[in-house]
DNA sequence: TCTGCCGGGGG
DNA sequence: CCCCCGGCAGA
């Protein structure tokens, strides 16, 4: 990812020619905008990318990396970008770039080290040209040299934007505004600003300090809507799939790039306010994403009773006896459905849903746990000025540090991935000296998967321990 | 006999 | 600590 990152960055800005459109003679010229990888066959490691090019005339276009590269060759003289491109994807066949952008994973080493070989780091060669060819463009009077110890510095550590800004900054005032008007016309999503983890998170998520209160004095960790005026340090509810982010940091072993990547579908599944995009030109809707669901509701009140009612069959506000309620959930919801009760029922009330994404199926895989003290209400609570909705937190035990570098171990298995931090409390099963705890009836990840897929049973169940997913 | 899972043990 | 598995015991 980094690398792909970094390959993209380099590309972005770049003046390239695409080929013409019909009615046309010569190729257009345009500037790069963004690129999306689109992989093709993941085992041969050969991807495509398209390139969003901001045209001359004003207009966007996507082209296929080999219409751009034709573009290129059509401008036989203008070749940097597509020596740059080659590195990127489509032709799998160079080692490094293949190394780079495969599977998302970068090997530290090759990435941020210098190359080995006598030769150049490929960065920089490409940097170089893409210098070259602004050079010629604009009359950039930085010597090559000069660019390449720089860029040598910089790749001895992370590579970082800045770097290349620094000396394209002339061009950058125009491909920029340029940027910015692409990205505002046709990226869905509204980049929230970076919330800051260190401060929001790491204060009171990590570290054993989390506690319930901290967020607000009401006790209830809220949001309004659609007004937006969340307090900056209070962990909010995600807003947009960048948002995201921040918040699971902590929870998947820090810097870890290719384990966001993994992020996705899993951390839809809470009932969570659709996120709103712009100020003041949002309804906040409330989308239940019990398994094959999907229903929206406008209130949180309504989304509550509708998962109540029709997926928990039940209607009492009354004591929803954790324990069992979340039982219950996890028996109907199957694997990935563990995560949609955690709306339904109270989980943790300061827990930004996204952060507690993991969980382990089985309490002795977990290191601390810390009690939340137990509230009686339950569900989506109002709170008093502004709309806002709490989870009210049973007497859950959280198992599992949070933020434990050690506990997001990758493991490989789809099933970690879905899982939350937050288990069940179960009431001390077996309590000590009693006996063998009996079976328990229900269906139970073997009967379930079969023996053919254990791979998706839950760990307890590989490990032959009492089965943590479909509890009875 | 099947199956859940305790207890013990290897790495 | 993670994981596997022998073997017990309930269904």
């Amino acid at each position: 990812m980094h690398a792909r990152r970094l390959v993209k960055r380099s590309v972005v800005g770049s003046r390239v020619y695409a080929p013409a459109p019909a009615g046309h003679a010569a190729p257009l010229a345009g500037v790069v905008q963004a690129v999306k990888q689109e992989s093709r066959d993941a085992s041969s490691g050969h991807r495509c990318s398209v390139y969003t090019v901001l045209m001359q005339d004003g207009t966007v276009r996507e082209f296929s990396e080999e219409e751009i590269a034709l573009g290129s060759a059509q401008m036989a003289a203008k070749g940097p970008l597509k020596s740059s491109l080659k590195q990127s994807s489509c032709n799998g066949g160079e080692r490094d770039g293949q190394a780079q952008s495969q599977n998302g994973v970068v090997q530290k080493g090759e990435v941020t080290l210098p190359s080995p070989e006598g030769g150049e780091d490929p960065r920089v060669l490409e940097h170089k040209r893409t210098g070259r060819a602004l050079d010629q463009e604009k009359d950039h009077t930085r010597s090559v040299s000069l660019l390449e110890q720089k860029r040598k510095v910089v790749s001895s550590s992370i590579d970082v934007p800045h770097a290349r800004k620094s000396e394209e900054e002339v061009d950058m005032d125009k491909v920029t505004a340029a940027m910015v008007l692409t990205s505002l016309s046709t990226s869905p999503l509204v980049r929230s600003p970076p919330v800051k983890v260190s401060e929001g998170l790491n204060g009171s998520w990590k570290d054993g300090g989390f506690t319930p209160s901290s967020y607000s004095s009401s006790g209830c960790w809220s949001w309004s809507a659609p007004s937006d005026q969340s307090n900056p340090s209070t962990p909010s509810p995600p807003l947009s799939a960048d948002s995201f982010k921040p918040f699971r940091m902590p929870s998947l072993n820090g810097p870890q790039d290719d384990a966001l990547d993994e992020q996705d579908g899993s951390s839809l599944l809470f009932d969570e306010p659709i996120p709103r995009k712009r100020k003041n030109s949002m309804k906040v809707m409330f989308k239940c994403l019990w398994k094959n669901c999907g229903k929206v509701l406008s209130t949180a009140a309504g989304i509550q009773r509708h998962i109540r009612t029709v997926h928990l069959s039940r209607n009492c506000d009354s004591e929803c006896s954790d324990a069992t309620e979340q039982k219950r959930a996890d028996t109907s919801n199957g694997i990935n459905g563990t995560k949609n009760e955690s709306s339904s029922t109270p989980l943790s009330r300061s827990a930004p849903s996204a952060l507690y994404l993991v969980h382990t199926d089985h309490a002795y895989q977990a290191t601390a746990p810390v009690t939340i003290p137990s509230t009686s209400s339950a569900g989506f609570t109002p709170c008093s000025n502004s709309f806002s909705i709490s989870w009210q937190s049973p007497p859950v035990t959280f198992t599992g540090t949070p933020a434990s570098p050690t506990h997001s171990r990758t493991q490989g298995f789809s099933e970690q991935r879905s899982q939350t931090i937050a288990v069940l409390s179960s009431p001390p099963r077996a309590t000590g000296s009693l006996s063998r705890k009996s079976r328990g009836e229900g269906k139970k990840c073997r009967k379930v998967y079969g023996m053919e897929n254990r791979d998706m049973w839950c760990t307890a169940c590989r490990w032959k321990k009492a089965c943590q997913r479909f509890v009875d």
